[in-house]
RNA sequence: GGGUCCGUGGUCUAGGGGUUAUGACAUCGCUCUUACAAAGCGAAGAUCGCAGGUUCGAUUCCUGCCGGACCCA
């Protein structure tokens, strides 16, 4: 025995930062790097690539903190982990952050101009957000780090596009698209989110060709002009004698016919205003599911600037707004606005801009999907979903696609549509795989094919037809970034950059992402995979919840209830504390404190805290208050065994373990055994919850207190058991708390639990025989300590004061040497 | 309107058809005992949201309702 060689009394942030720090030099990619050609077995993590914009979200952060958990357990398991380090810097937010910076709109810009800005602008971010990567200890593979808006990147994006079109599963076509009149661009119907607001709900009177008065409820009198169709339910007794009569649209209109049909839709409420419904071209995605299947002429109302269009009569050349409110004016003078009342509406606006959108009729570019969903189902069934029940997410939003996905945009700062059009149209031209073009300044590359642009035959090469092709179009337009991101799996996996490995990591190991993401970046990588391979793009797909205030509300800037993940990691460090003031759900502000917290307690909390899928809540307080206790707990373990010499050799047990070391080290490897197994089903709760109720249970309140005296009398076996099991503990740990645990490692036994490659588990002769019956024994142990322990306190004796009288249970009649002196019984 | 999840001591949470319902934090009491007082030990604290149903038996399964969160239409 001799002084602890861990000099501190407990774990705190400035040592975490050292030891952190400490770790990223030359070894630091010896650890963490990916080696394709492994005789392991490859585990490849198609991580999240996060979009730098300000700054990292605390749930994100705490997320991508459990997927290094899932990268370091599969390392300690012995696996080759790939766990990329990718950003994202594709799409509409660093150009909305451009245009805010210099209060100029993209489009008065020259678009090189703008594109330089905004490479420009999000560097710093994207360097915050590696900062942050890496306090929170992310064990990425930094060196290849690799951005989506790099041409290798944006070269695989295009490489697939062109696969695609000449397969014929990429398409262009003049369909009703939703489209953002303020952004000037079009957007997926993933990108459609919808917010309630107040809307005046019309009721205008229309009149047949009989003259019978019909009263018609709409929201939007504007696109009255629009309208291909008046409809009501078919069982409706009050209209059924309107049906097939025509009637008059009740504002003037231009360059069309003034009357519209009435016929029948099961989609009519009838409960809903008057009954009676107008369709128009393109009011919302109803509408154009009607106007499909009556195949309907559709009428362009609103052009490509969110304005009326000539059919609008009076209100050609008006804005949406304007144009509703010169409507209901319209109608009033003309005694047709029988009532018009507030109404609360939900109203579809786009994800990004927070603008109201609008259907209207583009040629855009598509990926057709409606005619493989149920293939895509069957695919996504062979993948593994942690948890289970998460599945369901993405079963919900495929039963709901109705179109195709658009993917051109009319934006700049994303992956350019790869594609020249000959001068008569009929002709395009495609690069060759693995190049990047910008074909809106560039022309095409030599080695590019010409094809025809219908039938997508191959022609021939660029460098023979150029001549016959007349002045060359390059595509202006640009990819949705979703394009990008579900192209990750395949780059991470060597995607063309090395066939070799994607032959042995494809489907990729696990995809790992909340479940906000599910109806796009996970369903859009299926799709890809589905298209481009016909398998499915992943092994497991683990879905975590979201992070919520302490409320367990979503946090946001308008609520004032965010809580920035760098303030959490930091708190503690030079010691000071942390405060948080945020939004109560009474509109209070709530003052919250911690003292300390850091990466490790952190991620500890968030690996005991929350099941996987589950929404947790985040606060500081709480995280502290409950788990940094459990660091100290197990600093101080291993502090403890830090003051007894490790045996030479703690591969060979000895001989001669006492009964009590049998006993525990038969409830270590059951623990050990479960963990194992967690790690190896990706299922962190249950491993964390394992590992932190053995080492701060017990094993130090009862294995501890009965060895003691062993160990101060310097007995070498009490010693193996001690530090054997401390030993592979903190290797268990790890995966969790790397830098608390590589410290206390290093320290005591000169080698760092970050470096085991394989799982440890007790080698044979230490309990192998009998473990089940040594295990039943630990409630009388337990018991027994408990007993005691209250026997003194309850006669005023300090626990160190002999007790005369007890009776040490027949059943651990083989510890009683060692109880005895625990207790000191006389 | 549909989907998913949740509602268990003051707070958070585990569990799951059956003897005294898990653990943590907070509370209270005692203790500075050669790792740990930013700790240890001990104590008190819950008719497991409400109402029905299935069952010999439900907190656990089913149905409905109420409340919360998120997603979708």
């Amino acid at each position: 025995m001799s002084a602890p060689r861990i000099p501190e009394k407990r774990w705190n942030i400035d040592l975490e930062k050292r030891i952190q720090e400490s770790l990223f030099d030359e070894s630091y990619s010896k650890r963490y790097s990916f080696d394709p050609k492994s005789e392991r077995e490859i585990f490849i993590i198609d991580t999240p690539p996060p979009y730098p914009s300000g700054t990292w979200h605390i749930g994100a952060v705490a997320q991508y903190s459990m997927i290094d958990v899932i990268a370091r357990s599969q390392r300690l398991l012995g696996k080759e982990v790939c766990f990329p380090w990718g950003v994202d810097r594709n799409g509409i937010n660093i150009e909305f952050t451009v245009e805010k910076k210099y209060g100029r709109k993209m489009r008065t810009y020259e678009r090189g101009e703008f594109l330089d800005l905004c490479a420009e602008t999000i560097e710093p971010y994207t360097q915050a957000m590696r900062d942050t990567a890496k306090r929170v200890g992310l064990s990425c593979d930094y060196d290849n780090e690799y951005l989506t808006d790099a041409p290798d990147y944006r070269a695989v994006t295009q490489s697939i596009f062109v696969d695609l079109f000449k397969r014929g599963d990429i398409i262009e076509d003049l369909r009703p698209n939703i489209y953002d009149p303020v952004e000037g661009t079009t957007i997926a119907e993933a990108e459609v989110q919808r917010i309630t607001r107040k809307t005046l709900l019309c009721d205008v009177r229309w009149t047949t060709e009989d003259g019978e008065d019909v009263v018609i409820s709409t929201t939007r009198p504007e696109m009255i002009c629009a309208c291909g169709v008046v409809v009501v339910h078919p069982d409706d007794d009050r209209y059924s004698h309107l049906i097939g009569k025509r009637i008059h649209l009740p504002i003037l209109v231009a360059d069309r016919d003034p009357t519209v049909e009435i016929r029948t839709h099961p989609s009519v409420k009838m409960d809903f205003g008057s009954g009676v419904l107008m369709i128009c071209s393109f009011g919302d995605q109803n509408d154009v599911v009607v106007f499909r299947e009556f195949a309907l002429r559709p009428f362009v109302a609103v052009d490509l600037e969110g304005r009326m269009t000539s059919v609008g009569g009076p209100l050609a050349g008006m804005p949406a707004e304007e144009a509703r409110a010169a409507a209901i004016d319209i109608l009033r003078d003309s005694e047709r606005l029988v009532a018009a009342e507030e109404h609360m509406q939900e109203v579809p606006v786009s994800e990004r801009g927070r603008n109201p959108v609008e259907i209207i009729l583009l040629k855009e570019w598509y990926v057709r999907q409606t005619h493989i969903l149920d293939r895509l189902t069957k695919l996504s069934d062979q993948s593994v979903f942690i948890p289970e029940r998460n599945r369901q997410f993405l079963h919900d939003w495929m039963e709901g696609i109705s179109i195709d996905w658009p993917i051109s945009r009319r934006r700049w700062y994303h992956t350019e549509v790869p594609i020249w059009y000959s001068e008569d149209g009929s002709r395009v031209v495609v690069p060759p795989s693995g190049s990047y073009v910008q074909p809106w300044r560039e022309s095409p590359p030599p080695d590019s094919e010409v094809l025809d642009r219908d039938t997508r035959k191959i022609l021939g090469s660029f460098v023979d037809l150029s001549s016959s092709l007349g002045e060359l179009e390059g595509e202006e337009r640009v990819f949705d970034t979703w394009m990008d991101s579900s192209n990750s799996n395949l780059y991470v996996s060597g995607y063309i950059s090395d066939p070799e490995l994607f032959e042995r990591a494809f489907p990729t190991s696990i995809r790992p992402q909340g479940k906000d993401i599910v109806r796009t970046w996970l369903y859009y990588t299926l799709l890809k995979s589905a298209l481009l391979f016909d398998k499915p793009a992943f092994q497991n797909i683990w879905i975590d919840g979201l992070g919520m205030d302490p409320w367990g509300r979503k946090m946001s800037k308008s609520l004032g209830n965010g809580i920035d993940a760098d303030s959490v990691l930091e708190c503690g460090a030079g010691g000071r504390p942390g405060s948080w003031s945020i939004k109560g759900p009474d509109g209070k502000q709530v003052q919250l404190r911690a003292g300390k917290i850091g990466s490790e307690c952190f991620r500890l909390w968030k690996a005991c805290d929350a099941q996987v899928g589950d929404d947790f809540h985040i606060n500081p307080e709480e995280i502290e208050a409950k788990y940094f206790g459990v660091l100290t707990k197990i600093f101080n373990v291993a502090r403890f065994a830090s003051q007894f010499d490790v045996p030479a050799d703690l591969e060979q047990p000895p001989r001669d373990l006492a009964p009590e070391d049998r006993w525990i080290l038969a409830e270590f490897d059951h623990v050990m055994a479960r963990v194992e197994d967690a790690w190896s089903r990706i299922d962190i709760y249950t491993a964390a919850q394992a590992i932190k109720g053995f080492g701060t249970g017990i094993f130090p309140s009862h294995w501890l207190e009965m060895t003691k005296s062993r160990l101060y009398d310097d007995d070498a076996v009490a010693a193996w058991t001690l530090h054997r099991v401390v030993r592979d503990l903190l290797s268990a740990l790890t995966p969790i708390c790397p830098f608390f645990t590589h410290y206390l490692s290093d320290t005591l036994y000169s080698q760092s639990s970050v470096d085991v490659r394989s799982f440890p588990r007790l080698p044979p002769g230490a309990v192998d025989d009998d473990i089940d019956v040594l295990r039943a024994l630990t409630p009388g142990i337990s018991e027994f300590n408990s007993m005691i322990w209250k026997l003194k306190k309850d006669s005023g004796l300090s626990l160190k004061s002999p007790i005369s009288g007890v009776e040490i249970p027949p059943e651990l009649s083989m510890m009683k040497q060692s109880l005895v002196r625990m207790h000191s019984i006389e």
